[in-house]
DNA sequence: GTCTATATGAAGATAGAC
DNA sequence: GTCTATCTTCATATAGAC
């Protein structure tokens, strides 16, 4: 059992370096010798837990999908009402400003790398969105049972696709201030 | 003359084939070879004509933001008033709804992916976002010119480019029309 | 201005000794 | 489970004959 722990534990290292790697270099531009200098994992060493690039990704989508779920969770707790759930949600845009300027949205700016051509690991990637959205669409549904929740949840991830996109071009950390007050007035008007 | 004129010929040649590959296969992932094989210059010739591949990126920026000043120029004449022309920059997203799911906003997607490293190159890119953004703000400095114009022009940025990111994750042009609906009554009640 | 041949480097991936 | 050496492929880029 200790030998697998260590695997695990190395397997870990691999993609917690990994998932910094790619949201700050991008799928395309990061490589297996990155992986290995940020991992500290011997280059050679890689391939013996991964065996292609698409499986090193795979994992880390697997591993960015647990700690949104953890995340939810605690909102979950935390707030009673939905209305003040899906406003925390829109808060990442302020918690995260600093990356979002430089990196834009983790999930979106790798989409659209991995959309043009590469569609299978786009499809993994989507699957990371996909939490979000059943989760917002909860809330929604609670929120506003009567109106079209898929409707409502697309719109709320448009713009917030929309902000980290155009925040990330400019570089404009007050835009993505005032589309968020923006977007959480809207959604007090939601009912 | 004669031979000046061939080869600024066969620099647009290089030009309109990079621009359609950059579209869709992005920056990273399209090679020297892919031009050669799509413009049908011989490999070696392109060095020729662009020294590197950033040289190459440059001259497809610069030759779309000629083309999108000749739509712009031709919608100031075709509409008498800003209303109608923001409403047909919104429509955008409904005539180019195909390439859209399928490869994202031309120059979002390349933000997207230039924007993590090459920075050179993503200020590059920004001057084709400076084309619209600098319009969109005149229509609204004609359409409303007591409100904050520069939020209003942000505003509408942040939601083509969120339905255009959304609406390739998800394959869904219904979701493009609805949002594009619902943005055109937005410019509607802008006064 | 055209084309072939090639230099050079880095990428992903594998083999096999330890 | 670790590490080195290496294979293969493909990229950007250059040299130089025509």
């Amino acid at each position: 059992m200790a030998a697998r722990d260590k695997t695990e534990q190395t397997r870990q290292q691999i993609v917690e370096a990994t998932d910094n790697l790619l949201y700050h270099k991008g799928f395309n531009l990061m490589s297996f010798s990155d992986i290995a200098e940020v991992s500290k994992v011997p280059r050679g060493n890689l391939y013996y837990y991964f065996k292609t690039k698409d499986e090193v990704l795979a994992a880390v989508v697997d591993h960015r999908i647990q700690q949104m779920r953890t995340m939810l969770d605690i909102w979950d707790v935390e707030f009673t009402n939905p209305r003040d759930r899906l406003k925390r949600f829109i808060d990442i845009s302020s918690v995260e400003a600093e990356n979002i300027v430089r990196y834009g949205c983790p999930i979106g700016s790798l989409t659209a790398e991995l959309g043009k051509q590469q569609i299978e690991l786009k499809s993994t990637v989507k699957r990371q969105m996909d939490v979000f959205k059943r989760w917002i669409k909860k809330q929604f549904q609670l929120l506003a049972p009567d109106q079209d929740v898929d409707a409502l949840t697309l719109h709320l991830l448009v713009r917030t696709q929309g902000m980290s996109t155009v925040s990330s071009i400019y570089k404009d950390k007050k835009l993505l201030k005032q589309e968020a007050e923006q977007l959480k007035r809207w959604i007090d008007r939601v009912t």
